[in-house]
DNA sequence: AATGAATGAGCTTTCATTCAT
DNA sequence: TATGAATGAAAGCTCATTCAT
């Protein structure tokens, strides 16, 4: 019966969507206050709904925090490819789109970093934090990875192994968020871009001059 | 006759000794469970003493936790200002210390930097630990910055800017550090090493061959 | 068949009937204990509910206790109130009314009495305490002065201000509860009515005889 | 050994004077803090002496309580003689003597009152505060009993007993304390006077013009 | 599926008391 | 006698979780 199969249909729907609305709210109060301070009934009420409603979907704390990091990872994830997919065919172009991702207020913003950095205060002691963590860098060390041996290749750039370069810059990206979550007024944008790029330049200087 | 009592007890104690007692148990705390479980019956038990031991010398949870992170900051600058004396004489030399120091075991120890993530995870919540970093953070990017502007004139670096280099190389530390904590597995020191001396050879290369 | 349930449980109950069961809980306590040996315990065990629920709806002891207050002091008010409805149209009734009142059990009873200088022992010391106090002290004085100007007007008793009558018995209930208090064996209900009816009628001789 | 002698001397000499300092102490911080609130630390520091200094002198908080409602009860008996004894030789002047005193601003000020009520707000939790104050009330009360008396048999005033008026007179002052302690800024001393005078002369028109 | 009152374990904090000096 | 660091029980309060509706 097409009503029935219809508010059936919603209703999962519903359930998902749900999911993703107590999720959004967590990742909000997060930003807003840190995990520790961030109670069940903090997202609950962000999200405009009842109490015991985390509990009814996610089951514990815990396991809403575990979805929440995916969903964060997740979306990083898909700027990620976007990018990936937007930039020219250029290994060298590639490359560079991504870091340059890495520093637009899309993903370099202090609410969006204040989260990440959030997780990762805990990321020793729960180890589904390490495992989603990791997962996911792998991915963007193996595709940052490929994308240097190619420009190695095209360059002919003997001295520089690869897996160094994608270290050298996969943690500056990191460590330049640091900086922004430290010393939010000191941080500069272009003068962090620059970092980036006095890299590439120095090491690959044929692909960015 | 040898003093037994390996920890300093009730009779020995000053309230020095006592503080920073109670200081390194949140450090071993911090670094085994995380701040937001770290309860104050953990360090209290941790140190050997009781339980209303942490407010009777601290007065708060957040005032012992401050004091903890204004520790860890001020070991850190220890070894940080140590280095620098022990380095040879030459710009260069200084900062290739600094940087290897900031990846040897004794600094880039997995216990250790747990500890600098779980309050940078904090950071963006809590002003007096941003306070707390922020300060520090600008003496080194001080320091660092006027070694590279020594080197940038005895090479005659035109194309590279001192801020940029200390950016580069300050943020390289930082995101290594963190790929540690997140993959331990995949994490080589040396690798790690590579990372940043592929910066200075390629940025400096008359100072680092 | 009968309810058996004697309070109301979980099921039944609304918000403001947990409300008052915890308040008629807190003065149970208060009058068997005092207000500092009161614990929110006592309050919750007495009220056979868990350690959490006056925090639940209170929000604070400090916020349980003012509700308290204000509620004797509104239970109070409405013996008050129904007494001076009850009472015979002419002044001179009325305020003996109000006199027998505050010495008849349902009011002048040790617990309630307890109850009552339990929150005056820490009137200096709570302000909303004394604005409570105030507040309704002034109802009672200004009803009581009426009653006065009306019976000096109609006795024409030149020598008496209202004020000074109103002040004289209003404060002759208040200590003789507190001699009922601190020597309930030497007190005598009977006697301490004639001690305020010794002085209605030298003062207002005609009439009270 | 006179120098032992005399060292020995002062030393008891001094015990009695700490316990009273102690006891001085405690009564500040009640008239400060009410009694709930007073911790012995607060005694201590208020006594310029160090922690555990009431412990050793009264062993327990309860003890020094005890003695510290003892102390400003004998503290009012004090003036109570010394009012009885400066006053003239007539009954009707000793009487009024008293009344008078008990709202002087040396007995009637707000700390001192603010003390008392703290007491009397927990004399029926506290068997050792009522056995102290019912002893000194039954004191008073046979004195101004005995006052009465004479004036009585003075004036013949046949339809006033001694033990009513002495209920009325004693339960008058107290409740006046009361209400300068709830309504300071309404509580004016003449008037209060006014009431006390007003049952004397209405009682005992004879005595009192 | 959703609510929100109720629970109770666990936290930080306070403080009377103890005790080595 | 006096100190004051240390103790540990007990308090108020928070909050993840449960559950009747």
């Amino acid at each position: 019966m097409p009503v029935i199969a219809s508010k059936s249909t919603r209703r999962t729907a519903t359930k998902e969507e749900r999911r993703q609305q107590l999720i959004d709210a967590t990742v909000k109060c997060i930003a807003r206050k840190g995990i520790g301070s961030t109670t069940l009934g903090d997202v609950a009420q962000e999200a405009g709904l009842s109490q015991g409603i985390v509990n009814l979907h996610f089951n514990s704390k815990e396991n809403l925090l575990n979805e929440t990091l995916q969903f964060i990872a997740e979306d990083y994830k898909a700027q990620f490819e976007a990018t990936l997919n937007k930039a020219g065919t250029e290994a060298a172009e590639k490359l560079l789109a991504l870091m340059e991702m890495d520093l637009k207020p899309s993903i370099c913003d202090r609410q969006k970093l204040a989260v990440w950095f959030a997780f990762w205060g805990e990321v020793k002691f729960v180890p589904t934090y390490q495992k989603v963590c990791d997962a996911y860098d792998s991915v963007y060390d193996s595709v940052i990875n490929n994308l240097c041996e190619t420009i190695i290749k095209e360059g002919n750039y003997r001295h520089v192994k690869a897996a160094t370069a994608t270290h050298a810059l996969q943690s500056m990206t990191d460590g330049l968020w640091l900086s922004y979550l430290v010393s939010p007024k000191a941080f500069d944008r272009d003068e962090a871009m620059d970092a980036v790029y006095s890299y590439l330049r120095a090491v690959f200087p044929d692909h960015y001059e």
